[in-house]
DNA sequence: TATTGTTATACTCTATAACTATA
DNA sequence: TATAGTTATAGAGTATAACAATA
């Protein structure tokens, strides 16, 4: 079951026999597996006219609960990205209808962003799809091998993250 | 050991008690990974004027062996984009002295890019860090672990496929 | 007709900087 | 002074389309 990343280690293994490339099978296929997922879920986003970062904005609201409210800080904080990144993906949604903004009125400098019910229903409806399409693709493995890979990413994860 | 998926995992089940996310342990996590993985890397190679890309292109022609010379339509498949990206990537890489591009004598059509002296250094010298970069990040799992995550990503990375 | 390769173009997404306003 | 939020701007990267040339 050779894949692209063997081939790719084989070659390095004639060129530079001397070097251990292993970390490469894991680093070269966790790049692939995440592009592949994430190409994948882009399809059933783009089935309800969303695209990742729609999807998460909305997302990150619905799971928040009732009155699902929150500020763009913390979507800022959430998404991994600035708040003028959050102000961008709040315009287009806000211009769909899907979300609204309204002063916060424990915080005068403050914005809550709210999902409209057009906004709820669509993305309740299009979870259910994503859902299903994740499912699909941990589908291959059993109980204890998602526990084992969930926790072994968990800790890539940690050991990637220490620089900035 | 609660990380962010972790909490994510908490609101839904919070706010969706019915709908099986499991799901979104490893999908999330497989996300997070790759981003903060490339992110790391992204360090290693700006010591060296580079980025991933860049990278990619130099070290693709490097372990493809002398006499280091490719396609671009080869060096398109590889990376995954089209050959209108490649030639964007080769034009900054020649522009910077680091790939050679020539015609093919055996296809009329053809050009292969081939690695400059400068090149071949750069990548030769960028390579050692960049494999110890990844050899921290993979560093805190056994052997053991890591034929088993290697395996894993490979599954995932098969079933994401399927679909354009 | 299909393939190889390039450029021109437009698009998307992002961060930085500048700015307003409130704490 | 620090924080919250927005807009304007510029940059990076890509794909699509159009094109030229050879197979």
């Amino acid at each position: 079951m050779a894949d692209h990343v063997d081939r790719i280690l084989e070659q390095w293994k004639a060129e530079k026999p001397d070097l251990d490339v292993s970390p490469m099978a894991i680093i070269g296929r966790l790049s692939r597996a995440a592009l592949a997922v994430d190409a994948r879920l882009a399809n059933t986003f783009a089935r309800y006219g969303l695209d990742a970062s729609s999807f998460d904005v909305l997302a990150t609201l619905l799971r928040s609960g009732a009155p699902y409210r929150i500020s763009p800080v913390e979507l800022a904080r959430d998404a991994m990205i600035s708040t003028s990144a959050v102000a961008q993906r709040l315009n287009k949604l806000e211009a769909r209808g899907l979300v609204s903004r309204q002063a916060n009125p424990d915080d005068g400098r403050g914005t809550l962003v709210a999902l409209t019910a057009a906004g709820r229903k669509l993305i309740e409806t299009a979870l259910l799809p994503h859902l299903e399409t994740e499912r699909a693709i941990t589908a291959s493995l059993t109980v204890e091998e998602k526990t084992l890979l969930a926790a072994l990413l968990q800790r890539i994860n940690d050991a990637a993250r220490p620089l900035k």
